[in-house]
DNA sequence: CAGCTTTAGCTAAGTAGATTAGCTTTACGG
DNA sequence: CCGTAAAGCTAATCTACTTAGCTAAAGCTG
Protein backbone atom coordinates (compact mmCIF):
# COMPACT_ATOMS: atom_id res chain seq x y z
CA UNK A 1 0.00 0.00 0.00
CA UNK A 2 2.69 2.43 0.72
CA UNK A 3 4.36 1.22 -2.19
CA UNK A 4 1.56 2.60 -4.40
CA UNK A 5 1.51 6.29 -2.30
CA UNK A 6 5.20 6.59 -3.81
CA UNK A 7 4.23 5.77 -7.28
CA UNK A 8 1.52 7.93 -6.26
CA UNK A 9 3.75 10.64 -4.99
CA UNK A 10 6.19 10.20 -8.00
CA UNK A 11 3.78 10.99 -10.00
CA UNK A 12 1.67 13.94 -9.22
CA UNK A 13 4.20 15.15 -5.71
CA UNK A 14 4.11 14.78 -2.68
CA UNK A 15 1.56 17.28 -1.57
CA UNK A 16 -0.90 16.33 -4.05
CA UNK A 17 -1.51 12.72 -2.52
CA UNK A 18 -4.63 12.29 -0.89
CA UNK A 19 -6.68 9.44 0.51
CA UNK A 20 -9.51 9.39 -2.46
CA UNK A 21 -6.89 9.07 -5.09
CA UNK A 22 -5.09 6.45 -3.63
CA UNK A 23 -8.20 4.23 -2.45
CA UNK A 24 -9.09 4.34 -6.18
CA UNK A 25 -6.20 2.90 -7.41
CA UNK A 26 -6.58 0.24 -4.77
CA UNK A 27 -9.69 -0.51 -5.99
CA UNK A 28 -10.52 0.42 -2.36
CA UNK A 29 -13.22 2.64 -0.28
CA UNK A 30 -11.24 5.32 1.14
CA UNK A 31 -12.24 4.19 5.04
CA UNK A 32 -10.45 1.48 4.50
CA UNK A 33 -7.04 2.83 4.36
CA UNK A 34 -7.17 3.30 7.80
CA UNK A 35 -7.04 -0.15 8.52
CA UNK A 36 -3.08 0.15 6.98
CA UNK A 37 -2.08 3.43 8.32
CA UNK A 38 -3.56 5.97 10.73
CA UNK A 39 -4.34 8.81 8.30
CA UNK A 40 -2.86 11.35 5.80
CA UNK A 41 0.22 12.56 7.87
CA UNK A 42 1.09 8.83 9.32
CA UNK A 43 0.97 8.11 5.51
CA UNK A 44 3.32 10.58 4.51
CA UNK A 45 5.76 9.92 7.45
CA UNK A 46 5.87 6.23 6.75
CA UNK A 47 6.99 7.60 2.88
CA UNK A 48 9.02 9.92 4.32
CA UNK A 49 10.85 7.07 6.31
CA UNK A 50 11.33 4.73 3.41
CA UNK A 51 12.58 7.23 1.09
CA UNK A 52 15.25 8.47 2.92
CA UNK A 53 16.26 5.56 3.78
CA UNK A 54 15.79 4.14 -0.24
CA UNK A 55 18.40 7.06 -0.75
CA UNK A 56 20.73 6.71 1.75
CA UNK A 57 20.75 2.58 0.79
CA UNK A 58 21.32 4.23 -2.98
CA UNK A 59 24.02 6.60 -2.01
CA UNK A 60 26.19 4.35 -0.35
CA UNK A 61 25.91 1.42 -3.15
CA UNK A 62 27.06 4.52 -5.78
CA UNK A 63 30.29 4.98 -3.50
CA UNK A 64 31.34 1.81 -2.32
CA UNK A 65 35.07 1.75 -2.92
CA UNK A 66 35.56 4.79 -4.59
CA UNK A 67 37.41 7.94 -2.98
CA UNK A 68 37.51 11.90 -3.08
CA UNK A 69 36.94 13.13 -6.67
CA UNK A 70 35.43 9.12 -7.41
CA UNK A 71 33.20 9.31 -4.44
CA UNK A 72 31.80 12.88 -5.10
CA UNK A 73 30.84 12.47 -8.37
CA UNK A 74 29.28 9.10 -8.15
CA UNK A 75 27.49 10.57 -5.06
CA UNK A 76 26.33 13.44 -7.47
CA UNK A 77 25.67 11.26 -9.76
CA UNK A 78 23.60 9.17 -8.34
CA UNK A 79 21.92 11.39 -6.13
CA UNK A 80 20.32 13.40 -9.13
CA UNK A 81 19.36 10.62 -10.99
CA UNK A 82 17.05 8.99 -8.34
CA UNK A 83 15.22 12.54 -7.36
CA UNK A 84 14.57 12.85 -11.04
CA UNK A 85 13.36 9.27 -11.10
CA UNK A 86 11.56 9.48 -8.21
CA UNK A 87 10.47 13.05 -7.53
CA UNK A 88 7.51 12.51 -5.03
CA UNK A 89 10.05 10.37 -3.04
CA UNK A 90 12.28 12.86 -3.20
CA UNK A 91 10.35 15.58 -1.71
CA UNK A 92 9.82 13.36 1.07
CA UNK A 93 13.86 12.48 1.41
CA UNK A 94 13.66 16.81 2.08
CA UNK A 95 11.66 17.19 5.18
CA UNK A 96 12.64 17.36 8.92
CA UNK A 97 13.15 14.54 10.82
CA UNK A 98 10.45 13.88 13.49
CA UNK A 99 12.69 14.50 16.63
CA UNK A 100 9.40 12.12 18.72
CA UNK A 101 9.92 9.22 15.70
CA UNK A 102 13.15 7.02 16.44
CA UNK A 103 12.58 5.81 12.96
CA UNK A 104 12.74 8.89 11.06
CA UNK A 105 15.84 10.15 12.98
CA UNK A 106 17.81 7.13 12.08
CA UNK A 107 16.92 7.22 8.05
CA UNK A 108 17.72 10.84 7.87
CA UNK A 109 20.88 9.91 9.73
CA UNK A 110 22.27 7.61 7.78
CA UNK A 111 21.15 9.76 4.22
CA UNK A 112 23.37 12.26 6.04
CA UNK A 113 26.14 10.20 7.49
CA UNK A 114 26.62 8.37 3.96
CA UNK A 115 27.67 11.90 2.63
CA UNK A 116 29.55 13.16 5.56
CA UNK A 117 31.75 9.67 5.16
CA UNK A 118 32.15 10.26 1.76
CA UNK A 119 33.25 13.77 1.88
CA UNK A 120 35.34 12.62 4.82
CA UNK A 121 37.93 10.92 2.43
CA UNK A 122 39.03 14.51 1.51
CA UNK A 123 40.51 14.31 4.83
CA UNK A 124 37.92 16.86 6.39
CA UNK A 125 37.20 16.37 10.12
CA UNK A 126 35.08 18.61 12.38
CA UNK A 127 33.64 21.63 11.36
CA UNK A 128 35.32 21.26 8.01
CA UNK A 129 33.57 18.43 7.36
CA UNK A 130 30.34 19.83 8.77
CA UNK A 131 30.04 22.52 6.56
CA UNK A 132 31.63 20.52 3.58
CA UNK A 133 28.54 18.22 3.80
CA UNK A 134 26.08 21.06 4.60
CA UNK A 135 27.41 22.71 1.39
CA UNK A 136 27.85 20.09 -0.94
CA UNK A 137 23.72 18.38 0.26
CA UNK A 138 22.64 22.15 -0.46
CA UNK A 139 23.69 22.99 -3.94
CA UNK A 140 22.78 19.47 -5.22
CA UNK A 141 19.51 19.95 -3.27
CA UNK A 142 18.85 23.20 -5.11
CA UNK A 143 20.17 21.76 -8.39
CA UNK A 144 17.43 19.02 -7.96
CA UNK A 145 14.64 21.27 -6.40
CA UNK A 146 15.15 23.96 -9.42
CA UNK A 147 15.05 21.71 -11.91
CA UNK A 148 11.97 20.00 -10.39
CA UNK A 149 10.25 22.91 -10.43
CA UNK A 150 10.94 23.61 -13.97
CA UNK A 151 13.19 26.68 -12.79
CA UNK A 152 16.00 26.29 -15.97
CA UNK A 153 14.03 27.71 -18.53
CA UNK A 154 17.49 29.06 -20.38
CA UNK A 155 18.14 27.54 -23.60
CA UNK A 156 21.05 24.88 -22.17
CA UNK A 157 21.40 21.34 -21.26
CA UNK A 158 21.06 20.93 -17.88
CA UNK A 159 22.74 17.59 -17.68
CA UNK A 160 26.15 19.78 -19.06
CA UNK A 161 25.44 22.59 -16.02
CA UNK A 162 24.90 20.21 -13.80
CA UNK A 163 28.16 18.51 -14.62
CA UNK A 164 29.56 21.72 -14.12
CA UNK A 165 28.37 22.23 -10.92
CA UNK A 166 29.56 19.19 -9.54
CA UNK A 167 33.13 20.29 -11.24
CA UNK A 168 32.93 23.31 -9.25
CA UNK A 169 32.59 21.09 -6.05
CA UNK A 170 35.34 19.09 -6.88
CA UNK A 171 37.65 22.57 -6.87
CA UNK A 172 36.19 23.71 -3.96
CA UNK A 173 36.26 20.54 -1.71
CA UNK A 174 39.89 19.74 -3.09
CA UNK A 175 41.04 22.90 -1.20
CA UNK A 176 38.16 23.25 1.31
CA UNK A 177 40.64 24.28 4.38
CA UNK A 178 41.60 27.23 2.02
CA UNK A 179 37.79 28.40 1.35
CA UNK A 180 37.36 30.64 4.30
CA UNK A 181 34.63 32.96 4.81
CA UNK B 1 -5.60 41.44 1.48
CA UNK B 2 -2.58 40.22 -0.47
CA UNK B 3 -0.40 41.41 2.31
CA UNK B 4 -2.11 39.71 4.78
CA UNK B 5 -2.26 36.60 2.55
CA UNK B 6 1.79 37.10 2.49
CA UNK B 7 1.91 37.35 6.77
CA UNK B 8 -0.28 34.10 6.94
CA UNK B 9 2.38 32.02 4.64
CA UNK B 10 4.88 33.84 6.39
CA UNK B 11 3.53 32.52 9.22
CA UNK B 12 2.16 28.80 8.59
CA UNK B 13 3.82 28.23 5.38
CA UNK B 14 2.87 28.91 1.56
CA UNK B 15 1.23 25.16 1.33
CA UNK B 16 -0.36 25.74 4.51
CA UNK B 17 -2.49 29.41 4.15
CA UNK B 18 -5.89 28.75 3.52
CA UNK B 19 -9.10 30.74 2.60
CA UNK B 20 -10.41 30.15 5.72
CA UNK B 21 -7.86 31.23 7.80
CA UNK B 22 -7.38 34.30 5.68
CA UNK B 23 -11.06 35.23 6.25
CA UNK B 24 -10.29 34.92 10.00
CA UNK B 25 -7.63 37.43 10.36
CA UNK B 26 -9.09 39.71 8.08
CA UNK B 27 -12.45 39.31 10.22
CA UNK B 28 -15.07 38.58 7.78
CA UNK B 29 -16.34 35.40 6.30
CA UNK B 30 -14.90 33.02 3.50
CA UNK B 31 -17.27 33.48 0.58
CA UNK B 32 -16.33 37.49 0.68
CA UNK B 33 -12.63 36.78 -0.26
CA UNK B 34 -14.12 36.00 -3.58
CA UNK B 35 -14.67 39.59 -4.32
CA UNK B 36 -10.95 40.09 -3.72
CA UNK B 37 -9.45 37.11 -5.40
CA UNK B 38 -10.68 34.12 -7.41
CA UNK B 39 -9.99 31.75 -5.29
CA UNK B 40 -7.48 29.83 -4.04
CA UNK B 41 -5.10 28.79 -6.74
CA UNK B 42 -5.53 32.52 -7.84
CA UNK B 43 -4.25 33.77 -3.86
CA UNK B 44 -1.38 31.83 -4.72
CA UNK B 45 -0.33 32.82 -8.34
CA UNK B 46 -0.67 36.54 -6.82
CA UNK B 47 1.79 35.66 -4.01
CA UNK B 48 4.03 34.51 -6.37
CA UNK B 49 4.32 36.80 -8.42
CA UNK B 50 4.45 39.74 -5.69
CA UNK B 51 7.14 37.63 -3.64
CA UNK B 52 9.13 37.51 -7.03
CA UNK B 53 8.82 40.80 -7.70
CA UNK B 54 10.01 41.91 -4.21
CA UNK B 55 13.16 39.59 -4.08
CA UNK B 56 14.36 40.77 -7.52
CA UNK B 57 13.62 44.15 -6.26
CA UNK B 58 16.05 43.53 -2.62
CA UNK B 59 18.47 41.42 -5.19
CA UNK B 60 19.11 44.40 -7.15
CA UNK B 61 19.21 47.17 -4.38
CA UNK B 62 21.75 44.55 -2.86
CA UNK B 63 24.07 44.94 -5.48
CA UNK B 64 23.95 48.82 -7.39
CA UNK B 65 27.68 50.01 -7.24
CA UNK B 66 29.19 46.54 -6.70
CA UNK B 67 31.16 43.87 -8.98
CA UNK B 68 32.37 40.65 -8.83
CA UNK B 69 33.32 39.24 -5.72
CA UNK B 70 31.67 42.13 -3.49
CA UNK B 71 28.24 41.35 -5.93
CA UNK B 72 28.51 38.01 -5.46
CA UNK B 73 28.48 38.04 -1.38
CA UNK B 74 26.26 41.06 -1.26
CA UNK B 75 23.81 39.18 -3.66
CA UNK B 76 23.96 35.67 -1.46
CA UNK B 77 23.72 37.94 1.95
CA UNK B 78 20.62 39.46 0.78
CA UNK B 79 19.05 36.27 -0.63
CA UNK B 80 19.28 34.14 2.41
CA UNK B 81 18.62 37.15 4.89
CA UNK B 82 15.22 37.96 2.55
CA UNK B 83 14.23 34.82 2.51
CA UNK B 84 14.78 33.68 6.47
CA UNK B 85 12.56 36.90 6.92
CA UNK B 86 9.85 35.89 4.68
CA UNK B 87 9.64 32.12 4.23
CA UNK B 88 6.22 31.76 3.24
CA UNK B 89 7.54 34.52 -0.13
CA UNK B 90 10.09 32.99 -0.38
CA UNK B 91 8.78 29.44 -1.28
CA UNK B 92 6.59 31.30 -3.61
CA UNK B 93 9.58 32.52 -5.09
CA UNK B 94 10.42 28.87 -6.05
CA UNK B 95 7.78 28.15 -8.79
CA UNK B 96 7.69 27.41 -12.24
CA UNK B 97 6.21 30.86 -14.02
CA UNK B 98 2.91 30.28 -15.56
CA UNK B 99 3.76 30.53 -19.07
CA UNK B 100 0.20 31.86 -19.59
CA UNK B 101 0.54 34.51 -17.40
CA UNK B 102 2.85 37.29 -18.55
CA UNK B 103 3.01 38.97 -15.07
CA UNK B 104 4.54 35.66 -13.79
CA UNK B 105 7.02 35.55 -16.45
CA UNK B 106 8.25 38.96 -16.41
CA UNK B 107 8.34 38.71 -12.76
CA UNK B 108 10.59 35.25 -12.80
CA UNK B 109 12.63 36.98 -15.65
CA UNK B 110 13.48 40.08 -13.62
CA UNK B 111 15.01 37.83 -10.37
CA UNK B 112 17.10 35.99 -12.60
CA UNK B 113 18.01 38.90 -14.72
CA UNK B 114 19.77 40.56 -11.67
CA UNK B 115 21.48 37.49 -10.94
CA UNK B 116 22.74 36.74 -14.16
CA UNK B 117 24.37 40.99 -14.33
CA UNK B 118 25.77 40.73 -11.50
CA UNK B 119 27.96 37.27 -12.56
CA UNK B 120 28.31 38.42 -15.78
CA UNK B 121 30.60 41.02 -13.97
CA UNK B 122 33.03 38.04 -13.14
CA UNK B 123 33.46 38.85 -17.68
CA UNK B 124 30.71 35.75 -18.12
CA UNK B 125 28.90 35.14 -21.29
CA UNK B 126 26.87 32.57 -22.90
CA UNK B 127 26.53 28.91 -21.42
CA UNK B 128 29.64 29.84 -19.09
CA UNK B 129 26.57 32.83 -17.81
CA UNK B 130 24.18 30.72 -17.59
CA UNK B 131 26.06 27.67 -15.23
CA UNK B 132 27.00 30.17 -13.21
CA UNK B 133 23.75 31.44 -12.84
CA UNK B 134 22.13 28.22 -12.47
CA UNK B 135 24.40 26.82 -10.08
CA UNK B 136 24.71 30.15 -7.69
CA UNK B 137 20.88 29.74 -7.58
CA UNK B 138 20.87 26.40 -7.09
CA UNK B 139 23.74 26.23 -4.19
CA UNK B 140 21.85 29.12 -2.69
CA UNK B 141 18.43 28.01 -2.75
CA UNK B 142 19.01 24.71 -2.02
CA UNK B 143 20.92 26.04 1.20
CA UNK B 144 17.73 28.47 2.03
CA UNK B 145 15.81 25.29 1.91
CA UNK B 146 17.45 23.09 3.92
CA UNK B 147 18.04 25.43 6.42
CA UNK B 148 14.05 25.92 6.47
CA UNK B 149 12.94 23.12 6.80
CA UNK B 150 15.39 22.18 9.64
CA UNK B 151 17.99 19.85 7.39
CA UNK B 152 20.80 20.98 9.83
CA UNK B 153 20.53 19.21 12.44
CA UNK B 154 24.21 19.23 13.43
CA UNK B 155 26.04 21.12 15.94
CA UNK B 156 27.62 24.08 14.24
CA UNK B 157 26.68 27.42 13.45
CA UNK B 158 24.51 27.99 10.86
CA UNK B 159 25.58 31.39 9.43
CA UNK B 160 29.52 29.86 9.60
CA UNK B 161 28.80 27.23 6.83
CA UNK B 162 26.80 30.18 4.75
CA UNK B 163 29.92 32.01 5.12
CA UNK B 164 31.76 29.04 3.73
CA UNK B 165 29.75 28.26 1.01
CA UNK B 166 29.68 31.82 -0.43
CA UNK B 167 33.58 31.67 -0.52
CA UNK B 168 33.85 28.30 -1.98
CA UNK B 169 31.43 30.06 -4.60
CA UNK B 170 33.34 32.76 -5.09
CA UNK B 171 36.46 30.91 -5.81
CA UNK B 172 34.39 28.47 -8.01
CA UNK B 173 32.89 31.51 -10.37
CA UNK B 174 36.48 33.18 -9.69
CA UNK B 175 37.86 30.68 -12.20
CA UNK B 176 34.41 29.38 -13.89
CA UNK B 177 36.11 29.29 -17.12
CA UNK B 178 38.57 26.88 -15.88
CA UNK B 179 35.80 24.82 -14.03
CA UNK B 180 34.89 21.99 -16.85
CA UNK B 181 33.06 18.76 -16.62
C1' DC C 1 -14.65 -29.84 13.00
C1' DA C 2 -16.61 -25.87 15.83
C1' DG C 3 -15.74 -21.75 17.55
C1' DC C 4 -13.01 -17.73 18.39
C1' DT C 5 -10.18 -14.01 16.64
C1' DT C 6 -7.97 -11.21 13.50
C1' DT C 7 -8.01 -8.88 9.23
C1' DA C 8 -9.72 -6.14 5.80
C1' DG C 9 -13.28 -4.66 3.77
C1' DC C 10 -17.83 -1.89 3.97
C1' DT C 11 -21.68 1.95 4.88
C1' DA C 12 -23.16 5.89 7.44
C1' DA C 13 -22.27 10.04 9.46
C1' DG C 14 -19.62 14.07 10.95
C1' DT C 15 -16.17 17.86 10.05
C1' DA C 16 -13.55 21.25 7.49
C1' DG C 17 -12.44 23.86 3.59
C1' DA C 18 -13.45 25.72 -1.20
C1' DT C 19 -16.71 27.28 -4.16
C1' DT C 20 -21.11 29.24 -6.26
C1' DA C 21 -25.53 31.62 -6.23
C1' DG C 22 -28.04 35.06 -4.92
C1' DC C 23 -29.38 38.66 -1.50
C1' DT C 24 -28.36 43.18 1.18
C1' DT C 25 -26.15 47.19 2.46
C1' DT C 26 -23.45 51.13 1.76
C1' DA C 27 -21.15 54.80 -0.58
C1' DC C 28 -20.61 57.55 -4.33
C1' DG C 29 -21.33 60.06 -8.88
C1' DG C 30 -24.54 62.16 -11.82
C1' DC D 1 -32.58 61.74 -5.26
C1' DC D 2 -31.47 57.65 -7.72
C1' DG D 3 -28.73 54.06 -9.83
C1' DT D 4 -24.85 51.44 -9.62
C1' DA D 5 -20.72 49.27 -8.07
C1' DA D 6 -18.27 47.45 -4.21
C1' DA D 7 -18.11 44.49 -0.45
C1' DG D 8 -20.25 42.15 2.67
C1' DC D 9 -23.56 38.23 3.98
C1' DT D 10 -26.31 33.43 4.26
C1' DA D 11 -27.41 29.14 2.25
C1' DA D 12 -26.16 25.30 -0.20
C1' DT D 13 -23.00 22.11 -2.68
C1' DC D 14 -18.76 19.55 -3.33
C1' DT D 15 -14.67 17.16 -2.11
C1' DA D 16 -11.60 15.20 1.24
C1' DC D 17 -10.47 13.31 5.80
C1' DT D 18 -11.88 10.95 9.72
C1' DT D 19 -14.50 7.99 13.13
C1' DA D 20 -17.83 4.48 14.51
C1' DG D 21 -19.61 0.43 14.04
C1' DC D 22 -21.00 -3.61 11.09
C1' DT D 23 -19.70 -7.95 8.31
C1' DA D 24 -17.42 -11.52 5.90
C1' DA D 25 -13.54 -14.27 5.20
C1' DA D 26 -9.35 -16.39 6.71
C1' DG D 27 -6.80 -18.55 10.09
C1' DC D 28 -5.98 -20.54 14.39
C1' DT D 29 -7.03 -23.51 18.40
C1' DG D 30 -8.98 -26.68 21.35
Amino acid sequence: MVIEAELLADEVGLANISLAALAERLGVKVPSLYKHVDGLPALHRLVEVRAKSEIADVLARATVGRSRDDALDALAFAYRDWARRHPGRYEATVTAPSADDPSSMEASGRAVGVMFDALAGYGLTGDDAIDATRSFRAAIHGFIALEAVGGFGMPRDVDLTFRRLVAALRLSLGEWSRVSA
